[in-house]
DNA sequence: ATTATTGTCCTAAGCACTTAGGACAATAAT
DNA sequence: ATTATTGTCCTAAGTGCTTAGGACAATAAT
């Protein structure tokens, strides 16, 4: 898969972001085996620390379940994963929105930009 | 001011940033005097040296001039401020959208939800 | 002329993140 | 029974961020 891991911060938190949005898409079902953290470490590469740090954070919150010895998987509670996409979706709405709001942008402003992200934003004011 | 500082990066890029959307909105208007680093430095609870660093970055992208020893102003070049506007608007919309569509919301939706940005958003897929 | 202000540079220390690699217990695979 | 896999813990080193405080040149203020 592809990682879009940037140095503005820290990797793990990055890891754990990505792999949050992932598993609450459906990218990796519920039940479904998770890959090692080897793997994944070499996948993205980083090191096995590095991504052991991402995934005892995705164990902290439930998101996956760790079996010592046959790997993970990922959580069977349907309710978290739909409560933690609302969450996580809200927190970068709310961000989002508020700094958009910062420079001025209005609220119809900013879906007009949304819808044609192509366009030039440029000409604003 | 109100400084919105979080320890999930490094601070001197989100005093910076902020910096920048203040500038952009007007809040610090074109030609007008520029806070000391002191100044800013105790206002906003963090070292000289930090405040500094995401100064010099802002006088790197021409947004302030600094005068030796009669402090610093916001820059006179509008197109600059418009342009920089417009960039960074950008860049949030598009990380926003593409973070918001890998976790499954349509285009519609994120409007949607954006629009009533208290309702709940768990009830979701 | 003297003093204060401003931006800037400097050292030193503490801290978190990252990498590299070694090691171990528990379980799966053979 | 033996071997491989898995998660986990550990040390060690390097790097960047942050703080603290000292210092200096150039200019403004008096």
């Amino acid at each position: 898969m592809e990682w879009k891991i940037d140095d503005s911060r820290p990797i793990w938190p990055q890891i754990k972001e990505q792999l949050m949005r992932d598993i609450v898409a459906g990218k990796y079902p519920m039940g479904s085996p998770f890959p090692t953290v080897r793997d994944l470490a070499e996948d993205a590469k980083v090191n096995r620390n590095t991504m052991q740090r991402a995934l005892s954070e995705l164990e902290n919150e439930g998101l996956v379940i760790t079996n010592r010895t046959s790997g993970r998987t990922v959580t069977m509670d349907e309710n978290l994963i739909k409560l933690t996409r609302g969450k996580i979706a809200k927190e970068k709405i709310v961000s989002f929105r508020q700094e958009m709001e910062d420079m001025g942008f209005t609220m119809e402003e900013i879906i007009s930009l949304m819808r044609g992200s192509d366009s030039d934003v440029e000409k604003g004011e």
